[in-house]
DNA sequence: TAATCGAATAATGGGGCCGA
DNA sequence: TCGGCCCCATTATTCGATTA
């Protein structure tokens, strides 16, 4: 049966996957309407999150015009004898163009708000956006407002987890043994030579004995099965040996917390409930396992996973995670790692990684629960300033969570609005009254080949500063502090830049450069306060993009495209060129050179 | 052949409701 | 007030399938 649906040619856009009679019936429907017709259907939520309907999404979005993706969770028993938690989508489209966006709502309760949807429940969702969102998957997260949709944008400004780069660490995840296919390995007691098997449910944040193993493998017959039957083992180092980052796969969006994760202790092996970090190809020392795991297990993380996962936390949405990926070499490096080792090694087992952070030993790993909420709340704001997110939306992410203890998302709430006001300090480590100033360890030499942030040089004089710069440090800093007055403004920006007092000078020139950051778009007027108008680059209009495409591109000299597409995003005040910036630059000089604006000459453009 | 994803099904324990 | 029962949240297990 299945063998004939997947040699279909009419059913070209199954995908990978089981045979679904859902998906098969979807594709169907696309064929059978004729031009111009429309097509209503009730199916299951797997058509927009699943990476086994990616092809349909394709289709859907380049033969149709979606009309209405109205998703309901069954909790009041919609369809009867159907699993209270599972989703389904009343899906509407016509046959006609293709998708640009698309009305969406999630995680409805009442079918009766249909009779509102799209005009009055609902947002549009662009097709565009779940293109950078889930390059990989396509799937659609559950934005339910149009601050979602804003706090996803500006965590994109940092690269997906899943993307390999050069001048950072990188995160691959593996299942080690497979609880059905590897149970022959498995032993219902400890013994000498066994190794505990860890599942899901023995972690929580911060915390890797959250319940007691059940089996046990004994060392020798696992190394024998990890290394396959080709491998030799010579006694080398498995990762098994190493501390792993390690989360939890089986999950829920409506539990207390959908990512739980923990740093793995070494010797102790995994089973396919908790997906574990790859290292043998040293992808990740111990310092950058912390603060990956400090940062997954935040309400961030956390919130932007909710909205993509449904019971089984797969590794293609931890991939398709904006991650910041820190370095030693980055100031707000150490102080994430400190405080989310001292919540981790709190036991002799994590003595080795208490030393590898700076600690003195595990000793200084904090098991008083007063303190251990205090340092959640810190490392929590922490990693919402990092993704320069606003108090608004920070507190629209914790007002995600349900489940958690009010005291627990206020105490959070309450470290973000602080440290927004007191930078953090450059050495946490303050234990309490009475304990014990911690050492931090120089940090290692890192192995970019870049450096993350091109640090501006204080000595240099404002005048001979390039222009563009000045703009990314007024973007950088609207981003993080929000609205300013003109004169607040000036100051944040100078100390930005480096300076320390803000002269005559100075003041004269950025008063200027803010002037023309409005005329570029990336500042608004309103009321006498300055505000960053939009965050990322896809918040722009199209047409006014392609003029400020031009004005940075100057006169008429031959660019090399990638020369144009930098210079573009400083001109824009963005200091990265992400992959959004990337793709609507390209897409930008397509456009321009299709309306004879631009001409191209192999890999160069110019204005005409 | 290992890695990975997807779906169906199930066990368990707590909380709350309800009738005796 | 107490015991039974159902719902919900949580945490799986198992099987089927594809793809690199």
């Amino acid at each position: 049966m299945s063998a004939y649906f997947r040699s279909s040619p009419q059913y070209g856009h199954q995908g990978r996957g089981d045979v679904n009679l859902y998906k098969l019936f979807t594709e169907l429907c696309v064929n059978l309407l004729r031009e111009g017709g429309v097509c209503g259907t009730v199916i299951p939520s797997g058509i927009y999150s699943d990476l086994g309907t990616k092809d349909l999404r394709e289709l859907l979005f380049q033969k149709t015009q979606i009309t209405g993706l109205f998703c309901f969770e069954n909790r009041k028993a919609i369809f009867e004898g159907v699993d209270s938690r599972f989703k389904f989508v009343i899906l509407t489209f016509e046959k006609a163009g293709h998708t640009q966006a698309f009305p969406a709502a999630f995680m409805r309760h009442d079918v009766e708000e249909l009779e509102y949807f799209p005009q009055q429940t609902g947002l549009s969702i662009s097709v565009d956006l779940v293109r950078r969102l889930s390059p990989d998957s396509l799937s659609v997260m559950e934005f339910k407002s149009e601050t979602d949709v804003q706090i996803a944008q500006t965590m994109l400004e940092f690269p997906l987890l899943g993307e390999k780069r050069e001048d950072t660490w990188n995160l691959s995840l593996t299942n080690e043994f497979h609880m059905t296919n590897d149970s022959h390995l498995f032993k219902t007691s400890p013994g000498p030579g066994r190794l505990p098997l860890y599942e899901g449910k023995m972690i929580w944040h911060f915390d890797s004995r959250y319940a007691e193993p059940r089996y046990w493998v004994d060392e020798k017959e696992a190394r024998k099965a990890i290394l396959g039957r080709g491998g030799q083992d010579y006694g080398q180092t498995l990762d098994y040996q190493r501390y792993r980052f390690g989360c939890r796969s089986i999950t829920g969006t409506t539990n207390e917390r959908t990512m739980v994760c923990s740093v793995i202790p070494k010797q102790v092996f995994c089973g396919n409930s908790l997906q574990v970090s790859v290292h043998d190809n040293n992808e990740l020392d111990e310092q950058e396992t912390v603060f990956l795991n400090a940062v997954m297990s935040s309400y961030c993380v956390d919130y932007s996973l909710r909205q993509r996962v449904a019971t089984q936390m797969n590794m293609f949405f931890i991939y398709q995670t904006p991650v910041p990926r820190l370095t030693a070499s980055d100031p707000r490096f150490m102080p994430i790692v400190t405080r989310a080792a001292r919540l981790i090694c709190t036991t002799p087992e994590f003595d080795e990684l208490a030393r590898a952070v700076g600690l003195k030993g595990y000793q200084e790993g904090a098991t008083d629960p007063a303190e251990r909420a205090r340092l959640r709340a810190e490392l929590d704001a922490m990693v919402a300033h990092l993704y320069g997110l606003t108090e608004e939306e920070f507190r629209h992410i914790l007002s995600t969570f349900p489940l958690v203890k009010e005291e627990v998302k206020a105490a959070a709430l309450e470290e973000f609005r602080r440290q927004a006001n007191t930078p953090l300090p450059a050495l946490p480590l303050s234990t309490g009254s009475g304990g014990k100033k911690a050492v931090v360890r120089t940090p290692r030499e890192v192995k970019t080949t870049t450096p993350p942030k091109p640090e501006p040089n204080p000595a240099t004089p404002i005048d001979r500063l390039e222009p563009d710069e000045i703009m990314c440090a007024i973007r950088q800093v609207f981003q993080a502090q929000g609205p300013l007055e003109r004169d607040e403004a000036i100051k944040a920006v100078a100390r930005e830049l480096g300076y320390n007092r803000t002269g005559p000078r100075i003041q004269e020139v950025l008063d200027a450069a803010l002037r023309t950051a409005v005329r570029r778009g990336i500042l608004g007027n309103q009321g006498g306060a300055l505000r960053l108008l939009v965050r990322s680059v896809e918040g722009y209009q199209r047409e006014f993009l392609k003029e400020q495409f031009l004005s940075a591109l100057g006169g008429r000299q031959w660019t090399e495209r990638e020369e144009a597409i930098r210079a573009f995003a400083r001109w824009m005040g963005f200091a990265r060129t992400g992959r959004a910036i990337e793709e609507t630059a390209r897409s930008l000089i397509n456009g321009l050179l299709r309306e004879g604006r631009l001409q191209a000459e192999g890999s160069r453009v110019r204005r005409v």
